[in-house]
DNA sequence: TTGTTTATACCAACTAGTTTGTTTGTTTTT
DNA sequence: AAAAACAAACAAACTAGTTGGTATAAACAA
């Protein structure tokens, strides 16, 4: 055997990912990831064969993390399976707990960092993170039909979109942080989507 | 005299934008903007001495459109100004049916395309953005405290989050729309806000 | 009306530096 | 011994920006 070049490669993802949250993919160089990691072009070019398969591998590991707390919060929720609202709520909740934690803004999403400039990116990778998001609206909309079968809206809206509207939130609540300077701000608009969850939902009689 | 220069200058400006909305700022080279105007490069650095005070009249140019059509909608709601729920519903409403004329999804939002490569612009830019970003939070509040004089919240919330909700549900949507091919889209998400504020506010007793 | 001037608008070619990626060989680590 | 990393040079394409000159059209003079 040889030695271990995986913490060597997760520098390189961690670094350049971080990079790219502040520059854009466009914005950063090769070289400005080997100034940040130490490392050398050789060995950047070991481990990625070139940039767009670094951008894969980036978006790869990102949609790993994100549906890996996706997947956590049903867990977590699982034993609430017989009061689909407090699900709802309690899955939610998981976000604004996971948010509020922090003490500086977030540092971005890649979905939105890659999709700001889509054209630099093949369609493999366009469709990765469209299955992506599909994939939130599919899981929300679950829960979302799960809560109708014991609860009339009080106003009459489209699940699908009121499933998208978490990960609206999100996006929208990472762009803005971006802009201003409050850690809190992701974890107080999630809290409006529980609050609409809360208000538009009514048990049938 | 000589010969007007406004149409080469407004159509970098245009087909710019339309190019940075799609590879961003930095993915943008201004020979692409030289390809897609059909001018040459002594004509772009006539208009503009160099990229970065093109990125500033693009984003100054945004923002005047956006907070043009802000203000639009308050001048057409001025007159619910007794009724200061309905006001903010219409508001909604405006921004509601423009997103619903779409017959494909939105081209993209300058702040967020800018704000997703922050380190690429100087400080007076990202002022700007937070600017007008901050502009929408203060004008929403106003709105928001006028129906708090005659209504209750069944769930008490922070306001100026609550204010912000808006320009995030506005921010992504326009990156959910980069994904998902739903020219619809941002209109059925701008109803889950005008939704939420409907079910937030009740009449004082 | 006609020719001349003049500032603006624009063009074509060039420059200096950066980009991604390659190559060849050496050194370190297990 | 073999994988992992370094070092340094190289190439081809692309980058923002410069230069010097030309076309255009309004203003002015004859």
């Amino acid at each position: 055997m040889a030695r271990d070049g995986k913490p060597t490669r997760d520098n390189i993802l961690a670094q350049s990912r971080a990079l790219i949250l502040e520059n854009g993919f466009s914005g950063t160089s090769i070289d400005h990831i080997l100034e940040r990691t130490g490392i050398t072009k050789g060995a950047f070019f070991y481990h990625f064969k070139t940039k767009s398969v670094l951008a894969k591998a980036l978006i790869e590991e990102f949609a790993r993390e994100d549906i890996g707390h996706m997947e956590r919060a049903l867990k977590e929720t699982a034993h609430l399976k017989g009061d689909a609202l407090s699900r709802l709520l309690l899955f939610v909740q998981l976000f604004i707990d996971m948010m509020s934690d922090l003490t500086e803004p977030p540092p971005g999403c890649l979905y939105a960092s890659y999709l700001s400039e889509t054209n630099q990116f093949d369609q493999e990778i366009r469709d990765f993170i469209l299955n992506t998001i599909l994939l939130w609206r599919n899981t929300l909309e679950l829960l979302l039909r799960d809560v109708l079968k014991e609860y009339d809206m009080r106003i009459d809206v489209d699940i699908p979109s009121l499933a998208d509207l978490i990960t609206v939130i999100f996006e929208g609540s990472y762009v803005v942080s971006k802009a201003v300077n409050e850690p809190d701000l992701t974890a107080k608009q999630l809290q409006h989507l529980k609050n609409y969850f809360q208000l538009l939902f009514i048990p049938k009689k």
